[in-house]
DNA sequence: CGATAAGATGATAATGAAAATCATTCTCAA
DNA sequence: TTGAGAATGATTTTCATTATCATCTTATCG
């Protein structure tokens, strides 16, 4: 393929992942996913970054919401962050951490984190055995807990 | 169980999962779901069930979309079928079936099935130590395909 | 058998998270 | 400095899912 054909492929920094520098908002992105320490969507991101200035470096107006999707988009695509999404519909996004699961009630909705799980040696293993290049997974398990369980019973 | 004030306690049978009765609905789309045999979307599965008038039960209107949703969320919370959401948010459901796992790739989006992958014994495990009952798992590998990957380096 | 109440269904409108659009601002090489 | 390309914020648009409501079914009791 050409190289014009090549650039029109490969997107622009903000949508190539294999641009080293970092944009402000993004790198302001991660440091709030950082600091809020657990799986977050990116309307509430919006809300924090903006009620904690954040963003300051952007001058007056807060960083907008498009923003925060776009750049939770490359940090995801780099291999950054990893996201999850609950019952309703909603993304979660947090650091990839490894082997950091959930169970996720179906009545309520509720999900309750899992203690480590081995999986990473498996992905290691796939990693070698496949020519996908693995960035992080989720394993989630569905059913009813013990409450709802019991509600319906 | 069956008496008058239980059945007042108890949601009504679209509601209560335990309910042994099934709707002619949800049957329809369970049935559906057995033919298709792979993950669809909601959406998807009223095309197919509108022209293959799965639903000619009942009478001559197909059934309804928002007939479907419910018949998904009620046979989802019976533990008979489980689902995957993909990265466009669409949400793909299909019958419990277990280690049935997936590379997805978060450049294209495409989903490529992986080879059974020992989770159940986990499960198990896990079910003997909580009291959370378990339905099913989604176990979700995400990174970049071989040809994203070698498309943006 | 009706009568009746409760549940299920289908069509449609409403919701809301995420994506697209676009005018403006920023970056940085020349 | 300057200008082209990239990033950003405000806003609109999209579209999967949910809520609403009138109608149709089903079950239960007289």
């Amino acid at each position: 393929m050409g190289s014009t054909q090549l650039q029109e492929i490969l997107k622009p920094t903000m949508s190539n992942p294999n641009s080293t520098r970092r944009t402000p908002a993004q790198n302001a992105v991660l440091a709030a996913l950082q600091l809020h320490r657990q799986p977050i969507s990116a309307q509430s991101l919006h809300s924090v970054m903006r009620s904690q200035r954040v963003h300051e470096a952007q001058s007056h107006h807060g960083i907008g919401l498009a923003t925060i999707y776009r750049s939770l988009d490359v940090l995801q695509k780099l291999g950054l962050i990893q996201h999850r999404v609950t019952l309703e519909g909603v993304t979660l996004y947090s650091l990839v951490e490894h082997d950091h699961h959930c169970m996720t009630c179906l009545h309520c909705g509720q999900s309750f984190p899992l203690n480590a799980f081995p999986v990473m040696d498996f992905e290691a293993n796939l990693q070698e055995s496949s020519s996908f290049k693995i960035y992080y997974h989720t394993l989630e398990f569905f059913g009813l807990c013990e409450p709802c369980a019991h509600q319906m019973s």
